[in-house]
DNA sequence: GGATCGCTTCGCTTGGGAGCGAAGCATCGG
DNA sequence: CCGATGCTTCGCTCCCAAGCGAAGCGATCC
């Protein structure tokens, strides 16, 4: 255990595996540049992260795709940012436009993140359509048909039971839950495809459309082109 | 995340984490001794640990009980040994019965795991009574009428679904699911509660008394006394 | 085919932190 | 009170590994 976590808990290797929590796959030198250090540091690293099966590489021409070996790490990743998040104490951290719109909306491996992400599961939550608790959650009947709405066809999966599993992930921005597991991935795809979020460059953050605010607003109720509420303003709309 | 991981990737430290998965609490010089470490870099450690928040302790005269602070923590412990098991290139390790101890049957923050929790929750799954994804599980009626048998009663609970939610933890020595979450933790505890098991002084084995054969083989087919069936001789004897 | 780019290997320096012994500070027993 | 126990703080040593510059190697472009 201690090995493992020992490769996340080096700052420059840290700063490569929350790169490449995107999902995503980047090159040596894009991982260098992410982490703020020489191409020959990065390549220690990559080559460490590599021989401990943490990442996974594919050469084609003169570059070498890095990506997350398997979800599993994935997961891995964002318990500890969870725990990053909720349990260190709070500190001082500069506001930048770029933090700003990681805040609204970014991917978290294949999921959807952020406000948006939040605001999501909190919208499901609220008309009943999505039961969340801490281990787990399942899909209503009223889900199934919103779901299906959006042209995600829960009963086609061949899964043992007709709901559908998902998992609740700790925001580590928002400190509450979002929508994961394999609800989480088939949400966050569709919305790429029907180009209601885009990817922006260099960043795990995700731009809204215009279509997006669109969709987001019929499909789940939700404006973020306003603020975002405070908890205690939150439970004062709800009561 | 990566000073969070920084924390838990020394061995001092990672041994310390390691025991207080237990779910129970120990003293200064017990962790000091499980570590393998001095008292001065035992009370170092725990400093760390505290400061940020992953354990906390509550002093009781002369003595200091250190536990984990969160659930939280200990599902980021188990998602690192879950990559740790699997991601990690095997190596060799020398068997003692102390680890034999431990791969038969332990506890894992509040649920069980080794071959005894591995082979409840294979029961459980073979016979329908609960469904198992990658990302969560859900009980079905057959099984709220066995754990309702076992003097669990799931329908009791004031839950939004009637289903109990339970969530897969995967077992870094079998490398297979147990039944961790809510459940798991209901199930471990009427284990203990029927003295099925007994826990093991200064580890995180559970020993299975006379009563819990019985008891494991009447309500789930379980008969841990033999060898583990390797996963070949376990497809053959499914089909 | 020479220049360029992407990435790695080699050799070296440096800093952070893990570890322990000794001493200091509480708390408990008698 | 006085010694014993549990734990921490202080001062110190030592080692590991992160980092970079220079050089090497392979693929690509024109």
């Amino acid at each position: 255990m201690a090995e493992v976590a020992a490769l996340v808990g080096d700052p420059a290797r840290a700063n490569i595996l929350d790169t490449l929590l995107d999902g995503r796959a980047f090159t040596a030198t894009e991982l260098a540049f992410a982490a703020r250090v020489g191409a020959p540091t990065a390549s220690a690293h990559l080559a460490k992260l590599l021989e401990a099966r943490l990442l996974a590489v594919v050469k084609q021409g003169r570059h070498r795709y890095y990506r997350l070996a398997s979800p599993l790490v994935a997961r891995m990743l964002e318990s500890i940012m969870a725990v990053a998040a909720i349990e260190m104490p709070p500190r001082y951290r500069p506001r930048s436009s770029r933090d700003e719109a990681l805040l609204l909306g970014r991917t978290c491996y294949d999921h959807l993140a952020g406000r948006l992400g939040v605001g999501i599961a909190d919208a499901l939550v609220a008309r009943s359509q999505v039961v969340l608790s801490d281990d787990a959650g399942e899909v209503t009947a009223d889900g199934v048909k919103l779901f299906g709405d959006l042209g995600i066809d829960l009963a086609a999966e061949k899964r043992p039971s007709p709901r559908r599993f998902c998992r609740p992930c700790l925001d580590f921005t928002e400190r509450r839950f979002h929508l994961a597991g394999a609800l989480g991935a088939m949400l966050a795809r569709r919305c790429f495809d029907l180009r209601w979020i885009e990817r922006r460059r260099d960043s795990r953050a995700v731009a809204i459309t215009p279509m997006g605010h669109e969709g987001f607003r019929n499909a789940f109720g939700l404006d973020l082109r306003q603020p975002p509420a405070t908890e205690r303003a939150r439970r004062e709309a709800a009561a």
